[in-house]
DNA sequence: TGAGATACCTAGTCCTCTTAGGTATAGTCT
DNA sequence: AGACTATACCTAAGAGGACTAGGTATCTCA
């Protein structure tokens, strides 16, 4: 069980960066979540809708109702430039964090 | 900058990492912080104190005051035992999102 | 005397996850 | 046909923690 904190933290990057390898929905948002995180990462459908709202208020996701082929209809969300722009934004904010701990660790650990 | 999201989310481990390393004290852990994340993290007393209080009503830190060498009253908080389990726990936590953000990102960096 | 660093603390506000619900469609099994 | 599951969207109330802004006190130096 990830904590809450950690869910928090990693939401806007994670949900950018599933969103930067190209347009999706829902709940197939969350189903690359779990398969990228090994299983570990169970987001729920109430912590989704909101971080996805939010980030098309902020305008760094556009989103388009679409019917698929098999004849549902489905919220399609995709990346904006300034989308782009913000995810590099926590990649790189996400690393610094990282490599403060390390500093704190003592750096023992390789990652490759 | 760092995100309130991000700040949240490395204050436990951070802070037990902190203490991993010996006793010490509100302000000496606030700079040795701003330290350690060279001049990222600027932890503001708002945050620590209520965070360290936290942690001790878990028992995952203890504390005593103590009159310093110069003539000052501090109260110093080390690790319990549990402390110790909580910190790798924090450790493999913060490791297992990192492994999955690398994922996400196509894992195109090699951290040293 | 005054300023600044050191040293502790708390209250109100804001933000976001969590829990727990609601609605609807498509496919499968009996 | 009816029931169940997976898919698919959404929201509201509660809780937890950082941020802002305040309070108190001591020590040092000009």
């Amino acid at each position: 069980m990830t904590t809450r904190e950690l869910v928090a933290a990693s939401t806007r990057p994670l949900l950018l960066s599933v969103l930067a390898r190209g347009e999706s929905y829902g709940y197939a948002i969350i189903q690359a979540v779990l398969d990228l995180s090994g299983g570990e990462l169970e987001w729920s459908e109430g912590m989704l809708y909101p971080a996805l709202h939010r980030l098309e208020r902020e305008g760094l996701v556009l989103s388009r109702w679409k019917t698929s082929d098999e004849g549902r209809k489905r919220k399609y969300y995709r990346l904006s430039a300034n989308g782009r722009k913000a995810l590099e934004k926590e990649k790189s904010q996400w690393l610094s964090m990282h490599e403060t701990l390390l500093a704190a660790w003592g750096r023992v650990l390789c990652l490759s």
